[in-house]
DNA sequence: AACCATAGGCACTTTTTAGTACCTACCATC
DNA sequence: GATGGTAGGTACTAAAAAGTGCCTATGGTT
C-alpha cells in the first residue's frame, strides 16, 4: 500500500466512522462491550464487533476473552493505540471547545 | 445534532476519506484546484470539488475565485481551519512515524 | 420448560460514498 | 474551425459502509 502523504497512514487506522471514538471511550480505561454498546448509543452490535475487529487486526486494541458463562470479553488499547493519543486528545479538545459554535451554526 | 461525545463534532467536519489530506497540503499554503488535483493523484475532479465545497461550507477553508480566463480558484485555510491543525499535525506525525510499521504488516 | 444476559455470527438490504462519462463557458493558439 | 487549459456541473453507476433481523451457545433464574 502506497501512499501519497503519510498521514494517509494514519487514516486507515482511525478512519471510519467509530474507531476515534470507541479509542476515546477506551482511553479512559478498558471497557467490555456492553459496556461500549451503552456508551455509542448509535452504534449497532454488528459494527462495533466489526469495528473492534479491525482496531485489534490493526494491533491498535487488545481484546481479553474471560472463559466464563456468561461470556465476558474485555476491550483495551494497545502500547500501538497510545501512540495515537496525542492525536485523540487534540481530536476531544477541538470537539469540546467547538461543540457549541457547531450547533449554532446549525440553527443559523 | 447531538453528540453522544464531543469528538463526533470534529468528526463531523474533518470526516471523509480527502478532507484530512487537502487539510494537510493547504496548511503548507493557499493550493489552486489543479495544484491540489496534482497532489493528490488518486482524487477525482468531482470528489475534490465535493470535499471542498463541504469544508468551505464547514467554515474550514475560503474559496477565492480570480474573474480572469482561464478560471483561477485558489483555496486556503481560514482562521477556524488553523484552529484543527493540532489535530492535523499529529495525525501527520503519526503517519511519518508509523509508514513503515504499516507496509511490514502488509508484507507479513 | 421458558426466558434472561452475554458476545457474537451470518445473510440480506439500505444508505452512503465514490467513480465514470460527458457537459458548460471563456479566450488563445494552431 | 478544432483544440487546449481552467474550474467546474450533472446524471448514472459501482463499490463500500452501515443497518436489520434472526441465529448460536451457556448456565442460572422464574
Amino acid at each position: 500500500m502506497a501512499y501519497n502523504i503519510p498521514v494517509e497512514a494514519t487514516l486507515d487506522v482511525i478512519g471510519g466512522k467509530w474507531k476515534v471514538v470507541i479509542m476515546c471511550h477506551l482511553i479512559k480505561g478498558e471497557k467490555r462491550t456492553s459496556e461500549l454498546k451503552r456508551l455509542m448509543p448509535g452504534i449497532t452490535q454488528k459494527m462495533l464487533t466489526q469495528q473492534l475487529r479491525e482496531l485489534e487486526s490493526d494491533g491498535v486494541v487488545n481484546r481479553t476473552v474471560f472463559e466464563q458463562v456468561p461470556p465476558k470479553v474485555v476491550y483495551s488499547l494497545t502500547e500501538y493505540g497510545w501512540s495515537l493519543r496525542p492525536i485523540l486528545d487534540a481530536m476531544c479538545a477541538w470537539g469540546e471547545g467547538h461543540i457549541d459554535l457547531t450547533s449554532e451554526k446549525a440553527v443559523q
